[in-house]
DNA sequence: AACTTGACGAGGG
DNA sequence: CCCCTCGCCAAGT
């Protein structure tokens, strides 16, 4: 299993490419999803490299519901920035409401703990 | 080959 | 909630 086999990333990319505009996926849960082989440092790879692919990459967050990139791309935080133009709200510790936020794609049964809550 | 570093995350205190 | 530890696994030195 190696982050540089085509095929490899490809798989989250088909992913990744359904998460509609101003909605969210973490990490963990897309390496959740596929299973065998995937982790969520190893989808962290994958998006790393996933800047000249076309894929809506700043919707992949980590499971705190926050910008893992926060502290990379200085001073200003891109991919929040990218992501509030989506219409996703940050609080003022740079956190967003991954009930509220949250995308589940097709064919996936959310575990318990991530399901979206029945009252808002 | 050994050791360190992360676009990570669950669990315990 | 915050902080820390530990498991994770590919990459870089």
């Amino acid at each position: 299993m190696n982050v540089d086999d085509k095929n490899y990333r490809e798989k989250v990319y088909r992913i990744v490419r359904e998460i509609p505009r101003g909605k969210v996926m973490t990490y963990g849960q897309i390496a959740s999803i596929l299973g065998e082989g995937y982790t969520a440092r190893t989808i962290g790879y994958v998006m790393h490299a996933a800047e000249t692919e076309n894929v809506p990459w700043q919707r992949v967050i980590n499971s705190q519901g926050a910008c893992s990139t926060s502290k990379l791309f200085l001073p200003y935080n891109v991919q929040q920035k990218m992501l509030e133009d989506e219409g996703v709200f940050f609080d003022e510790k740079g956190r967003c409401d991954l009930e509220k936020y949250r995308w589940f794609p097709e064919g996936y049964e959310p575990e318990a703990d991530e399901q979206p809550s029945l009252f808002e």
